[in-house]
DNA sequence: TAGAGCCTGGACAACGTTGTCAGATGCGCG
DNA sequence: CGCGCATCTGACAACGTTGTCCAGGCTCTA
């Protein structure tokens, strides 16, 4: 049979690209394509023997079967879609990693795309999942308007938001308790004796941040407190900003005896600032950080379950792809307060 | 034109995965198909009349091109696969941040998948990547034999190894100094007096833990101690042995005075033991730790960059991707020793 | 006004796979 | 020995897109 091999002979000079088809496997081993896609597939029908020939010839032509093609003629990818802010940061690895692991479960692929906090590029990126056909998607929301995921949604992209709500459009959110966390977490520092308490968070744009900031308000109404402008920062996106946020706040006549922080870019930044003071100033946090417990004092936080997250909103994903749609529902998970030492730091007036 | 828009107007019950195609959106614009295509890919040669009208269809219809489909027909995915061990890890996220920022500068979208230090795990990721056929392929090798990945990069997937080398082929590979990196954070510990030092890391057969050893050992030869089996913990996996490693080490008639650790989760544990004890004890950890800097003392570290591994393998993925293939090459990365205090302490004799 | 040349638009095949369906082969039984 | 049935195999169309190529209409010039 010299010439059922020719064409994986006589790779054109190895020209780019050039890789063997279910046809050139079918030529080779003497059977008709057919077989050769049962036999890739784990079809029954075909004999051993034939099986056989057809498992030689994938072997020496080193075929791997084409999921585009696949993907075109079956209509499902098996893959889903993760869109959120930045892997780099140490609160969506875990988030990323628990979302995979499903799909993984459900024999599915993740893809995976930054939005750097952007909506334009949330959309951008969200959009290009969709069209290359993502089963589902899991979009961590940089903007507020997600209107231009209706026709996606409505064509049968299963689609879960999590860590914060969808803007304008009806969808399956998964989200964590951040304004009874921000709540419980400042209520615990007025416990401990302090009254100034100082709030330094994200842009109330972003729904984590507003909702948060609410709970600080709550707590300090429910104290009944006045909060003092001078207390709040928001908007506070970069290091430099909280540092002088934190500063700002700490001095003066009446500087604050605690802080709250948003989250834990802000935290980290924050504790920083107070290993700088002289002072004590005792300060609870959004979002665990690692070695929180072996710093001086530790870090008293309120702790989200990032893992937790990511694992609901998947397997909430997979629930709409495996019966449909169904009525979209919000989820919401309880935070934890862990007590390590900053945050009973009594006020040093 | 009552029947153009037949298709659209009567999604069937809607049924899943009902989606306008091309086709459709010509019928409603009452165009051909090709136009269609034309207006989509923003090629020359359609009046801004008959844009503008196809451009209504697809608004109206919720049109998106499907990417399978042109992947199909075109060969080329435009998106790149990553192979890590696991997204959740701190080292990881950075990197692979990194290879999505590179991917995306050249319009490619990023996949990517823990392997959570599994070969076979590692194997049926990076085939599953290449059945949907990208363009590339980073990987973080787990196994130490890629042979299976023969047939892919003859087929034209470009492929780099990043952080350990490929087993058993020859191809592109970007590592950082781990050899030099540990021998001088060792010798640091030297000069500062130290003799009995210990060293906890990972399994040698995985790449960077034998070459870490390796510049453990070299360091001490160099400076002429003789290396104690008790001193050595290799295969520390967990945090329960690797707890038990270090307090092995520091018991007995003769303790170690300093600890070299093998990567940033055995630093952490490490560390954990170092706070319960009494005694000082001088540590180097290799990696980098967030908060290193706060603690007491602060961790002397050998850092490398994780956003420059990335970063510079995805560069050169995309180098081959443009130039064709050329000779693998080995890109060695430098590290740099950070020091903080608890890499200078004296030993405690 | 006719011819040449340009520009726009569309028909058609092809990409590699899978579902459908019908044909071929072999077997057992009457 | 012949028929029916079960089993195995392959031809063909279709998935939605893009590349090729040709037709038709237009403008411009001689």
């Amino acid at each position: 049979m010299p010439d059922t091999t020719r064409r994986a002979d006589s790779l054109p000079g190895n020209r780019y690209g050039n890789r063997p088809t279910m046809k050139d496997v079918a030529a080779r081993a003497g059977v008709g394509l057919k077989t050769v896609s049962r036999v890739v597939n784990g079809e029954p029908g075909v004999t051993p023997d034939t099986e056989r020939r057809v498992q030689e010839a994938i072997e020496a032509l080193g075929f791997r079967r084409n999921d585009s093609a696949r993907v075109l003629r079956k209509g499902r990818t098996a893959s889903i879609g993760l869109v959120l802010e930045d892997l780099a940061d140490p609160f969506y690895g875990p988030l990323s990693r628990a979302v995979e692991e499903v799909a993984r479960a459900h024999g599915a692929l993740l893809i995976n795309g930054s939005s750097a906090e952007d909506p334009e590029r949330e959309q951008e990126l969200a959009l290009a999942l969709c069209a290359r056909r993502v089963d589902g998607l899991v979009v961590i929301p940089a903007g507020d308007d997600h209107r231009y995921l209706e026709p996606e949604i409505r064509a049968g992209v299963a689609t879960v938001f999590v860590d914060r709500p969808a803007g304008r459009i009806d969808a399956d959110v998964v989200l964590s308790d951040n304004y009874g966390g921000a709540r419980d977490g400042v209520a615990h520092l007025i416990a401990h004796g302090h009254r100034r308490i100082g709030f330094i968070g994200d842009m109330p744009r972003i729904h984590t941040a507003a909702e948060r900031l609410r709970g600080y308000r709550a707590a300090m109404e429910d104290a009944g407190i006045p909060v003092e402008d001078a207390w709040m920062s928001l908007g506070a996106t970069n290091p430099e900003r909280v540092r002088r946020a934190a500063e700002e706040m700490l001095s003066g006549p009446a500087p604050v005896t605690a802080i709250f922080t948003g989250n834990n870019r802000v935290t980290v930044t924050v504790i920083r600032v107070l290993a700088e003071q002289s002072r004590h100033v005792a300060l609870v946090g959004f979002d665990d950080i690692e070695l929180a417990d072996l710093l001086q004092p530790g870090v008293t936080v309120v702790a989200q379950d990032a893992a937790a997250l990511g694992r609901t909103a998947a397997e909430r994903l997979f629930r709409q792809l495996d019966s449909g749609r169904v009525a979209p529902e919000r989820i919401e998970l309880p935070t934890r307060l862990i007590t390590r030492g900053s945050g009973e730091l009594p006020p040093a007036d």
